[in-house]
DNA sequence: GAAGAATACGAACGATCGTACTTATGAACA
DNA sequence: TGTTCATAAGTACGATCGTTCGTATTCTTC
């Protein structure tokens, strides 16, 4: 139920999900969901919930159980979060890329939600790039928040690109990106490899 | 009339525009907007034309008027592009940074209007790029194309977190990703250091 | 000045929006 | 078995959506 609202506003967005089509979707009454969310606005909000547990699911996680804290770690996360994009767990792609972009200038509960998630991913991936700093894997490194920009930045633009144009190229364009910044930063480069190298990891 | 829709829908999206808002605003009625452009699908590409001429006057056209080709046009776009964005001259941010996303996962004719002006944009930064290269003043890159890929990425990324935190900081964090990476390509450290150094250059 | 096209208007269309209210349905518990 | 209470359904509300219609006004052109 809640998943296919996920599903739909990554397409038409958080504010053009409506709870008439969210009814008939569901095989419930109209009804039904408005009394079960309370209000559109909720609505949104479990909606950005479902959406954050996802999102843990499917990159988060994995990267803490597979690999240890580190370079390693970083990697596989940018990794994990390409193929979650790429394997289209949502129709329309990241979940937060597309809803960012829709509440960056609408103030409300309904951004707050939004902001805190991703901040949190981003927050998780900078203390993931300091183990990294700490392990002195990434020697040339001084600022772990400007390398979490600059890798957010080629992932989500990745997905959208990808989206726009239907094409996988963007992908490898991140993946190159990814690559050639954590090599000039001293990384190593049989680690940082494993960006791309194989369908699943 | 035009500039008014192209404002609010950087804010409200593409879709959120309605033609009875955009007659309240205008002081028209909402039937004289509605057969002045025949249908809300034409009204968005007449929108997108629109917002693609103001991007066109602040971004491309200054760099051209100001900077001869090379490595220095190269920065003055990238350096013009922040200020575009930082001004606001649209409330929402960077028109295409917030259709693109919006429109990514929805085909149709708006889309392709939205896709089109893009890859005008985008083109014209990689021929800018081939130009400097050309002149040897980025040695150490090969691929024009994945250039371009890494630098709107930081420029869509300042746009829409900047939105998203109301704050200057990712600006400068786009300043200097970009300073970063182009200095990496061998490119000359003076001119490179014009992106983000004055206020309006 | 008359005839024509072009433009903007008010009014209304059916559809759908979010929400509120009322009525069954059904499980939990005395 | 009878009562309670939460869940979902049905219905209806006012508002707004995009669009269409017929009309009035303005401007061009002969």
């Amino acid at each position: 139920m809640l998943s296919h609202a996920v599903d739909t506003a990554t397409v038409d967005g958080l504010d053009g999900l409506t709870i008439g089509r969210l009814a008939d979707a569901s095989g419930h009454s109209k009804s039904g969901i408005a009394t079960l969310f309370g209000s559109k606005e909720q609505l949104q909000l479990a909606v950005v919930a479902a959406a954050r547990e996802v999102f843990i699911d499917r990159v988060v996680a994995p990267a803490r159980a597979r690999t240890p804290r580190g370079l390693i770690r970083v990697c596989t996360l940018l990794g994990d979060w390409l193929d979650y994009s790429r394997d289209r767990v949502f129709r329309g792609g990241c979940f937060f890329a597309a809803t960012s972009v829709e509440f960056d200038a609408k103030p409300g509960v309904v951004r707050d939600a939004i902001v805190a998630a991703s901040s949190e991913w981003e927050d998780y991936l900078t203390v993931s790039i300091e183990y990294a700093m700490a392990a002195g894997e990434l020697p040339l490194l001084d600022d772990a928040r400007q390398l979490t920009f600059e890798m957010v930045s080629f992932l989500e633009a990745a997905n959208t690109r990808s989206l726009l144009h239907t094409s996988e190229e963007p992908y490898r364009r991140a993946e190159v990106a990814l690559r050639a910044r954590l090599t000039s930063l001293g990384g190593d480069p049989e680690l940082i490899a494993s960006i791309g190298a194989a369908p699943a990891g």
